[in-house]
DNA sequence: TGCCGCAAAGGTAGCGCTACCATTACGCAT
DNA sequence: ATGCGTAATGGTAGCGCTACCTTTGCGGCA
């Protein structure tokens, strides 16, 4: 070929990687037209798409998406903000987003809020330097300078996880208060009446739990035991506050448990002192998450559709990008006990 | 202000957010001399510094990082591929890279791979797209068409999780087949002779359980019954897979497994049909999860610190874009057998 | 024949930022 | 007085791409 032979004689500013000017000229045609040719095919006739893809296969060019977005104003990111990915209950909603925007081309960016709310803000300040098309939080955003911001930013926001009537702009997620109804009357109508509850430190855990004890109260149970562990949950935390629970109030017949992983640690210590469940003690977690129906006895639970949330997530992300109309911002997407043996 | 006072006017090409030439007009100074007050605060007086963080406060500026990546070559992103996010597995060593690397100003953008080879390389050319400043990769890269691909990028790489004389780049990871060595002599010294596996049915898993068959086979073991489930592993496979085994080679008296998960399975398993564990059945599991340690019995199992793979590889990462030399390119992080009760 | 509409391709001008190279002012040595 | 180094600031020119508008060519219609 007599089009120049080194292409990587990189100076100080240049990465020295193939861009699209080099394929255009390969291809002999206007960079513009190679432009065309790679994100609107529909636009360019077949001999120019086909001398384009030959150049691009020759030259191994991979399309900058930092600068087409620069261009295009559209970066094909989505910023997922959830407080740690190290633990099961998020990362099945992040799984679940990924796979779904990337069907569309999109990229997922993480970040990593911890259960601080003081790292959000500096957090959501990275994100929006990024120009992100979407940003979806977990739980909702309740710092009025956090609002500002994202509001400002004008990037399409999603919270989830949680409900609340004034979003920041987008929400899908359900009531962690009616989720705590739910539990007592379930557990009442079980014949339970000692009812106790371990709940992680964190705000929606809080929520679930003071609906559970005002429901407990409302159903003529005088009082709820309770034990806090620390966010994130563990099944250390859940094996320490059953043996906690036991010291304080030995007659309890009924525990609801922040999350499965908490449930599996009461499970786990009951286990070893021989408490047999759900016979003497009936326990309920939060989330069905994988295992929850293969533990023994099987783990009954409050089921959260971590992958529906997710790609509601990304339709939501992606509609707007697309110039449609939502016209339902929000979306409760529920909860549902699972029955199982544990309760 | 005299200054324009309607800055959301926004033409079709640009957002209508405030960029860096309004903070600069507004504090009285040139576009680049914000641009250094904001990023190298050092080369800049303190009155223009004042000036322009008056400015910045007072517009809620927020720097692109599109533009500066693409002016500056330098992204600050940086790519994790991992085969999957919902498994606690490879989540921590995500969310050490992801602490890390944010302490440095960079962001983690996330890929999920599969346990399929074949999305991997469509996946890597939409990473390199982003042009991140490193791609740290789950396991290492086999295709060799990927491998060209990532040298040819120029972009810095870090395989973990895995080890290998000839990695595309840097590497921190440890010896699959040694550690299946290791559980054999554990297990043997332990007395126990008819030893049995289940492992995932990904490429990793694989050589623990070849390595871990010629051991038992070196040690005067005849046969060495195993069972293979799908990757990702759970709960539930350990569970059935402890039942096949059951079924084909009721002597076992030794379990290793591919994931803690697995052997939570299997223990399960055994606890529903009144097996002991470990007088009747040894059980090891791999990856010394958070719950190992409080499992009842507690899991003896193969601890591989995912928390120190991310943070070496955030090392690696930093190091190279500040122009290090790395001398050494190779880490082996190594493992250790942890002794708890299942074995 | 002339005009219009449409499809395909190209030219131009940025997107918002920073690398690079001036330029300026000032102090100090010669 | 001249030269020179240094610190602070500014001007210019892109980074690689795409939005927008224009041009070109061709067929159909009055």
């Amino acid at each position: 070929m007599t089009l120049d032979a080194t292409p990587a004689k990189r100076n100080r500013r240049s990465s020295g990687a193939v861009t699209l000017h080099d394929v255009a000229r390969l291809a002999g045609v206007a960079p513009i037209t190679a432009s065309r040719a790679l994100s609107t095919p529909a636009q360019v006739s077949p001999e120019v798409l086909k001398k384009v893809a030959d150049a691009v296969a020759k030259t191994g060019y991979v399309r900058n998406h930092a600068a087409g977005g620069l261009a295009s104003a559209r970066s094909r990111l989505v910023a997922a903000v959830v407080p740690t990915i190290a633990g099961p209950v998020f990362s099945q909603m992040v799984q679940a987003l990924t796979e779904a925007l990337g069907e569309h081309g999109y990229q997922v960016m993480l970040g990593q809020s911890g259960y601080a709310d003081s790292r959000e803000d500096a957090l959501i300040e990275a994100v929006i330097g990024r120009r992100p098309d979407g940003i979806v939080l977990t739980g909702i955003m309740r710092s009025p300078e956090g609002r500002k911001r994202l509001i400002a930013s004008g990037i399409p926001v999603v919270e989830t996880w949680d409900f609340t009537p004034t979003p920041v702009d987008m929400l899908v997620g359900f009531s962690h208060v009616d989720t705590g109804r739910a539990v007592v009357e379930y557990l009442y109508a079980k014949g339970r009446r000692k009812l106790a509850v371990v709940a992680g430190d964190d705000e929606r855990s809080h929520r679930r739990l003071q609906a559970f004890i005002a429901a407990a109260k409302a159903a003529g149970i005088k009082s709820v035991p309770s034990v806090l562990v620390p966010a994130p949950t563990t099944l250390k935390s859940g094996r320490s506050a059953l043996d906690e629970l036991l010291k304080e109030s030995p007659g309890i017949d009924a525990i609801f448990c922040s999350s499965d992983l908490l449930a599996l640690g009461v499970m786990t210590e009951a286990q070893a002192r021989k408490i047999a469940i759900p016979k003497q003690l009936a326990v309920i977690g939060f989330g069905d998450l994988e295992f929850a129906a293969d533990l023994h006895p099987a783990l009954t639970t409050v089921r959260i559709d971590g992958n529906a949330i997710g790609r509601q997530a990304a339709r939501f992300i992606v509609d707007r990008a697309d110039g449609r109309d939502i016209t339902q911002r929000v979306v409760d997407i529920g909860f549902s006990i699972v029955q199982r043996e544990s309760a």
